[in-house]
DNA sequence: CTCTCCCT
C-alpha cells in the first residue's frame, strides 16, 4: 500500500539526481511545480542517505498549517504519529521526541532556535520549501545558514526546493548548486480573458457578477472569486443575495468568504467539500492563493487585484494600495481550479494587459519593515545585509530607518552594535517594539501579566480594531472580557507564554506582586515605550504634529480629539495627510519622564521679522514636538547667540537689509573688477559675502538687536575692511571712482559688468585725449560710450585714437548739422575739449583774458 | 470612514 502511494508521485523519478547533489555537492537546486510531491517526498528519502548519518533533517516552510500538515502527511506515509520519526515546532506548539529525525518548522522558528545554536549541529540538512515565495525570513535564513556552511560547518547540507521562478538564481547563490527538475501533477486549466475596465471599480464588481452567474450556469462544480479585499468581498456577497434569493434561502447554493480577520471557524466553512446536490461560490482574498486549499474549486473567477501594504522607509509608515497582480500570482490563483480534475479561470482583464503585468511580486525584503530583520543582522554581528549571500539586497533607505529606530529602542549602540538590551529583545521573539515595551514595564515593576496582553494585543492588532477606531485601552478591555473563552483563546495562550519566557528568562521577578496595587497602570505610557517615534502633539484642532514632523488625523473623532499628546499606534498614510486609526493619550508629564535623554533644550534665538528685532525663546523639543516655549528676555542671551541670529538672518536672504547706496554697490562692483582679473582680491559679490565666514561676519555684525542698528551697518567701510592696505592703495589708481576727462569733468566709471567698464562722456569732452583710459594693472581698456550733446549715444569705442583718425568725421558729418552750436574741429586730438557750446567756450575765454 | 497577508 505505501508502496503503491509512492509511485505515483512525479518528483521520484528525480529523486535519485538530488540525492547525488546532496552527496557529492552537498547543496542542490529542486525546481518543482504543485503536486509533485516533493515537501512530503524528499525529506523522507533522505533519512536513509549515509552522509547524513545520525543527524537531523530541517524542514523550512513559510507558514504553521503548512507545517502541520506536511508533519501529518510524512509520519501518514510512515504509518506512525507525528511526534515520531516526523515532527513539527510551531510558535506555541510542537510534537517532538528523541526519535524524530525530520522537524517540519516555521522559518521564524529556525531563526530563534539559530540564536540558541548557531551552527545548528544536530543537523546534517535543512531544506527550504516554497522558497520562490521569498518571505524576509526565508531570505534571511537562507542568507545565515550558507554563511555557516561556508565558515563553519561545511558538512552541513541544503537543498533549497521552488516553482522554476527563483531556480537559477538560487543555484548561482550557493555557488553553482545543480539544478534538478521534477514535473509537477496537476489538471490542466483552460484560461479565457474577460476584458474589463481599467480600474477596480463597481463597473469591474458588477462585471465579475455577472461572470460569476454565467459560470454558475453553464458549469457544475464551485466557484472561486478572487477580489482585493473586504470591501469588495461585501459588494459582491450583496449581489448573489440579490440575484439567487430562492437558491441560497433553500441551501442548494451557499456563499462564503474567505478573509483573514474571519475566525478559524467561519473559514473552514468555506474550505470544506459541499454535501451532494449543493454547490457554493467562495469569495476570497489573496489568502487563497497559498495558505488554504478548497475542496471542490472547478471555475476560478480573478479580479487581477490585490490590496497590499507599501512601506515607506521616510516616515516608517505603511500605505494600504489596490494594484494589479503579477503573472506568477495570476498563475497560482488559475492553479486554484486544477487541483482536482480540469478547471477554468475567467481573467477580467485582456490578453495585451497580461503581458503588461509584472513577471513576479516584488520579494518581501524589497518593501518590507526591516526592524526585525536588522535586529536579527546584529545579533549576528553584521551592521547591514551587504555581507550576506541574498538574490536581493534590502533598501538602504529602509535599512537606515530600522537602525534609527532600534537605536531609539536602545537595542544598539552609537556604533550599530548589538546591546544587552537588543539581545534580550532578540530572543523574546516577538517584534522589537513590543519586546522593548515589555522589558521596559517590567524594569518599571509594572504588572507583568497586563503588559503581556497589550503586546499579544498590538501583534494582532487587526483581529480588535474591526475597522471602527479604537483607543488602546478599548482593545484591551474587548480583549479581557472577551466574548467567551474561545475566542481569544489563541491570543491568551500567547500572552501566557510570554510571561513564561520573560519568567525562564529571569527578566522578570516576582516582585511586583508587592507593588501591585500601588501602580496605576498606563496604556500610553505602554504605547510610548513600543512607538516611541510616533508619539504626537496636537496642534490645537485636533489634529497632529507626530515627533517625525509628519501631520496626521484621527480617523474618527472622539475624545482623543482633545488629548494634548497622544501616541499614534497605528497610522495610515494618506496622500496629503496621514490619518490615526489607533492611538493612546499620553501625559506630557510622563513623555519628560520617559524621553529625558532625547530632549534637547534649545535656546532660540532668531531674528523676528514681523518686529524687527531679535527674540529670544526657550524651548524643549522632542524630535519636531515643542514640548513647552517660553520666552526669554535679550538681557538674559549670551551675547554669542545673539550674533549668531543676526548672522543666519543676514546670511539667508538679509543681505539686501544692509543700508546699500550708490556708493557701496559701486565698491562693490570696483573690488568684484580688481578680483575677475585677479583671484587674489576678495570676493565681495553678495554670494561672496555671504561665503566670508561666519567668525568675519560675527566681527560685523557684534552688538546688534535690531533693524534700526542693522540698518547702521557703513556698507562702504564694511567693503573696505576685506582689503588690505595695499589693496586699498590700488584701487583708487587701478579702479578709480571716476576719471577726470580733458574738459575738467569727472566722470564716474561703470563696473557692473567687470569685463567691460564703461565710461559714458560726451565726444566734445574727450578732444585732446588721443589714448583710452585703461584700468587695473592689466590696463584693461575703458569702454567709451561716446555721447552726443544732447547725451544720446553715439558711437561705443575701446580705441580712442582710431576713433579720431576715422569715424570721427563720418559721424561730423551726421551731427554737425543737428548741432551747429557745439565745437566739431577738423583736428579733434588738438582741439580743446568742453563741455559747452562755441559761445559758451568764447564767452569763458574773454572772461579768461579779461582776468589775465 | 469602511484593513492585504504571514511569522517569532
Amino acid at each position: 500500500m505505501r508502496e503503491m502511494k509512492k509511485d505515483t508521485f512525479p518528483v521520484e523519478e528525480a529523486i535519485p539526481s538530488v540525492m547525488q547533489a546532496l552527496g557529492h555537492r552537498g547543496t542542490g537546486v529542486l525546481v518543482a511545480e504543485p503536486g509533485a510531491g516533493k515537501t512530503t517526498r524528499v525529506p523522507l528519502a533522505c533519512i536513509q542517505e549515509e552522509w547524513l548519518g545520525e543527524k537531523k533533517i530541517l524542514l523550512l516552510v513559510p507558514r504553521r498549517v503548512a507545517a502541520k500538515s506536511a508533519a501529518h502527511f510524512m509520519a501518514a506515509q510512515r504509518g506512525e504519529q507525528v511526534g515520531d520519526t516526523v515532527g513539527y515546532r510551531i510558535r506555541l506548539e510542537q510534537k517532538i521526541s528523541d526519535r524524530t529525525r525530520v522537524e517540519v518548522v516555521t522559518t521564524g522558528v529556525m531563526l530563534r532556535m539559530m540564536q540558541q545554536d548557531p551552527t545548528l549541529d544536530q543537523y546534517g540538512l535543512v531544506i527550504f520549501d516554497e522558497f520562490h515565495e521569498r518571505t524576509l525570513d526565508g531570505d534571511l535564513a537562507l542568507g545565515l545558514i550558507w554563511d555557516v556552511r561556508q565558515v563553519l560547518r561545511e558538512d552541513l547540507r541544503i537543498l533549497v526546493m521552488s516553482a522554476t521562478i527563483a531556480a537559477e538564481a538560487v543555484s548561482e547563490l550557493l555557488g553553482g548548486a545543480p539544478v534538478i527538475r521534477s514535473l509537477g501533477r496537476t489538471y490542466p486549466v483552460d484560461r479565457k480573458y474577460v476584458p474589463g475596465p481599467g480600474t477596480c471599480d463597481k463597473e469591474l464588481l458588477d462585471l465579475i457578477g455577472q461572470q460569476i452567474d454565467q459560470a454558475y450556469r453553464t458549469h457544475t462544480g464551485d466557484i472561486l472569486v478572487f477580489l482585493p479585499g473586504m470591501k469588495e468581498l461585501k459588494y459582491v456577497q450583496q449581489q448573489l443575495n440579490v440575484r439567487y434569493p430562492l437558491e441560497l434561502g433553500e441551501g442548494v447554493l451557499r456563499c462564503y468568504l474567505l478573509h483573514s480577520s474571519l475566525s478559524i471557524e467561519e473559514q473552514s466553512l468555506a474550505l470544506k467539500r459541499c454535501a451532494a446536490g449543493t454547490r457554493k461560490i467562495v469569495l476570497a482574498t489573496s489568502i487563497a492563493e497559498t495558505s488554504v486549499t478548497i475542496d471542490g474549486i472547478q471555475v476560478v473567477i480573478d479580479s487581477g487585484w490585490v490590496r497590499k501594504p507599501q512601506f515607506s522607509p521616510r516616515t516608517g509608515l505603511s500605505q494600504l494600495i489596490t494594484t494589479r497582480i503579477s503573472k506568477a500570482a495570476a498563475d497560482q490563483r488559475a492553479g486554484r481550479a486544477g487541483r482536482q480534475g480540469a478547471g477554468l479561470c475567467y481573467r477580467l482583464w485582456n490578453e495585451e494587459m497580461h503581458h503588461a503585468l509584472n513577471a513576479y511580486d516584488e520579494p518581501e525584503i524589497r518593501h518590507a519593515d526591516l526592524i526585525s530583520f536588522t535586529l536579527e543582522l546584529a545579533w549576528w554581528g553584521l551592521q547591514d545585509a551587504s555581507g550576506l549571500s541574498l538574490l536581493d539586497q534590502p533598501s538602504s533607505s529602509a535599512m537606515i530607518q530600522a537602525r534609527e529606530l532600534l537605536h531609539l529602542l536602545g537595542a544598539t549602540d552609537d556604533q550599530g552594535k548589538i546591546t544587552e538590551h537588543g539581545k534580550d529583545l532578540a530572543a523574546l521573539g516577538i517584534h522589537p517594539r513590543l519586546s522593548h515595551m515589555l522589558l521596559s514595564a517590567l524594569s518599571r515593576g509594572w504588572n507583568v501579566h497586563e503588559a503581556c496582553d497589550v503586546a499579544v494585543v498590538l501583534q494582532h492588532q487587526s483581529h480588535f480594531s474591526g475597522g471602527s477606531y479604537m483607543t488602546l485601552h478599548e482593545i484591551i478591555k474587548a480583549f479581557q472580557d472577551g466574548p467567551d473563552e474561545r475566542t481569544y483563546s489563541q491570543f491568551r495562550a500567547e500572552s501566557l507564554r510570554l510571561q513564561q519566557q520573560l519568567t525562564i528568562k529571569g527578566l522578570y521577578e516576582q516582585e511586583y506582586e508587592q507593588k501591585k496595587s500601588q501602580i496605576s497602570y498606563d496604556y500610553g505610557m505602554l504605547a510610548a515605550m513600543a512607538f516611541p517615534d510616533r508619539v504626537a502633539k496636537n496642534r490645537g484642532d485636533g489634529t497632529f504634529l507626530l515627533r517625525s514632523g509628519r501631520g496626521a488625523a484621527l480617523a474618527r473623532t472622539d475624545r482623543l480629539q482633545h488629548a494634548p499628546f497622544l501616541v499614534a499606534i497605528q497610522v495610515e498614510m494618506g496622500k496629503t495627510t496621514s490619518s490615526i486609526r489607533l492611538a493612546e493619550e499620553v501625559k506630557e508629564k510622563q513623555l519628560l519622564d520617559m524621553f529625558e535623554q532625547q530632549i534637547t533644550s534649545v535656546c532660540r534665538v532668531r531674528w523676528d521679522e514681523e518686529k524687527g528685532k531679535i527674540t529670544g525663546r526657550l524651548q524643549q523639543h522632542l524630535g519636531a514636538m515643542v514640548l513647552s516655549d517660553t520666552p526669554v528676555p535679550l538681557d538674559q542671551l549670551s551675547s554669542e547667540r545673539i550674533v549668531e541670529a543676526v548672522y543666519e538672518y543676514v546670511t539667508t536672504g538679509g543681505i539686501e537689509q544692509l543700508s546699500w547706496n550708490k556708493k557701496s554697490r559701486q565698491l562693490q562692483q570696483r573690488i568684484q573688477f580688481m578680483h575677475a582679473h585677479d583671484p587674489r582680491w576678495p570676493d565681495v559679490s553678495d554670494e561672496g559675502l555671504l561665503k566670508r565666514g561666519r567668525e568675519w561676519w560675527e566681527v560685523q555684525l557684534d552688538g546688534l538687536t535690531n533693524l534700526q542698528q542693522l540698518k547702521q551697518i557703513n556698507v562702504w567701510e564694511l567693503l573696505q575692511s576685506t582689503l588690505d592696505w595695499e589693496q586699498s592703495r590700488r584701487l583708487e589708481t587701478e579702479a578709480p571712482v571716476d576719471f577726470e576727462v580733458p574738459s575738467g569733468s569727472r566722470i564716474r566709471i561703470d563696473y557692473s559688468d567687470p569685463d567691460q567698464p564703461v565710461m559714458a562722456v560726451k565726444l566734445q569732452e574727450l578732444f585732446g585725449l588721443s589714448q583710452t583710459p585703461t584700468l587695473g594693472s592689466h590696463r584693461i581698456p575703458v569702454t567709451l560710450h561716446l555721447l552726443s550733446p544732447a547725451m544720446r549715444p553715439v558711437q561705443i569705442t575701446r580705441d580712442l585714437k582710431s576713433f579720431w583718425e576715422q569715424t570721427y568725421f563720418e559721424v561730423r558729418k551726421d551731427l554737425k548739422g543737428k548741432y551747429p552750436k557745439h565745437p566739431w574741429p577738423d583736428h579733434p586730438m588738438e582741439a580743446q575739449a568742453t563741455r559747452r557750446t562755441k559761445a559758451a567756450m568764447e564767452k569763458s575765454k574773454d572772461g579768461l583774458l579779461k582776468r589775465k
